[in-house]
DNA sequence: GTCTATAGCGGGATAGAC
DNA sequence: GTCTATCCCGCTATAGAC
């Protein structure tokens, strides 16, 4: 059972950390939601920092496999920007404490999260991924394609956009949106009334 | 010096709340910061949470403080949503945690959170304030001074524009910046391209 | 591989001296 | 009011039986 046994600790970590964060779990939470002993744990993965990770490392990824693809593809500047926001939304919309997670762990237990983002960074080329982007945004700005924009603040606005509902579902439900449902609404909306204000902030 | 302790005590939660979240602070961090003893935090409020209940309380008022007085001027739609956009900001300038804070302790603490804010909100009538706003935005829609649009996702892009930045601030300098004076010009010129973008999107 | 039992430590909270 | 000392619980991690 070892195969079963890791992918289901690894599935309830998931479950786990993104609901409390790293400093608001505990391995017994882990056991628990995993349905297996608290010992367990410690005999896969030695420490709740080595499972931590693990799950950060997969939630970096999947926030990043679909704008590196969007990114690599050979579409226009519209259609990439199209691309991006639609990955990151869906993402989004499939893992909605994803965003806050990755974010706040960040934020908060940076120490811990850089390395693992160095490595990742170095293994996938990031740099050159994003420098290649905003050398096309600068150069369609020349051409006169789009408007001369900042490339950075772009990329910002677009993380912004879409993260931010996610991150911040009970303050907005609690203070902008009459109900759950108006607030579902508006994150079924997303993709297209993100990519309107993006593309009509940039065409000439 | 009951006064004074007890303010220092405050103003020591607030910033090792800010910067670790109620789950990664203890305690003892505080008092170290505070400069007292563990036992004095214990003496003024009793326990931790009613440490942390004054802390987020002041936290999510100077979040709404500003945006209150945008709504309940007598300025105009444009004016206004001028007002919202320069005081969420500024406030995030201010206290760059704070908005991370906020988001996050309501996405993973709610139960502990949404007493507090349903407190907030009988006091200060938040639910008038925000009605009278949106049913200036569709009669403003109505009357062709903007376009017709949905009141609620207006607030959700000014927030998402004006807090993701200070909230993804490690993310953001790891995978978007070159370095961290280039995210700091960007903080520098947020309050107006957040107008620009928002205001071009609503103008007929 | 999976369990029980427990070591060892750090956390919130309190008693009681000054 | 402010301190030291301490209780007691829950946490991570491990030892050792099965």
């Amino acid at each position: 059972m070892k195969q079963d046994t890791e992918k289901i600790i690894i599935e309830a970590a998931c479950k786990v950390f993104y609901e409390k964060g790293y400093n608001g779990t505990t391995m017994r939470d882990i056991a628990q939601t995993a349905g297996v002993n608290l010992a367990l744990l410690h005999y896969y993965f030695r420490t709740k920092d080595k499972i931590f990770e693990i799950v950060f490392s997969d939630a970096f990824t999947s926030l990043f496999k679909k704008i590196s693809q969007a990114l690599t593809s050979d579409a226009d500047i519209f259609e990439k920007i199209k691309l991006i926001i639609t990955g990151y939304v869906q993402t989004a919309q499939k893992h909605p404490q994803l965003p806050g997670f990755v974010m706040h762990e960040m934020a908060v237990n940076s120490q811990l999260m850089l390395p693992i983002i160095m490595k990742y960074k170095e293994q996938n080329h990031v740099v050159n991924l994003f420098d290649n982007f905003y050398v096309e945004i600068e150069e369609a700005g020349k051409k006169g394609i789009i408007k001369k924009i900042n490339p950075e603040s772009l990329c910002t606005d677009i993380l912004s956009l879409s993260f931010f509902p996610f991150m911040a579902k009970n303050y907005l439900t609690e203070l902008i949106y009459k109900d759950k449902k108006t607030f579902n609404l508006m994150v079924k909306q997303r993709i297209e009334h993100i990519t309107n204000s993006i593309i009509s902030n940039i065409i000439v």
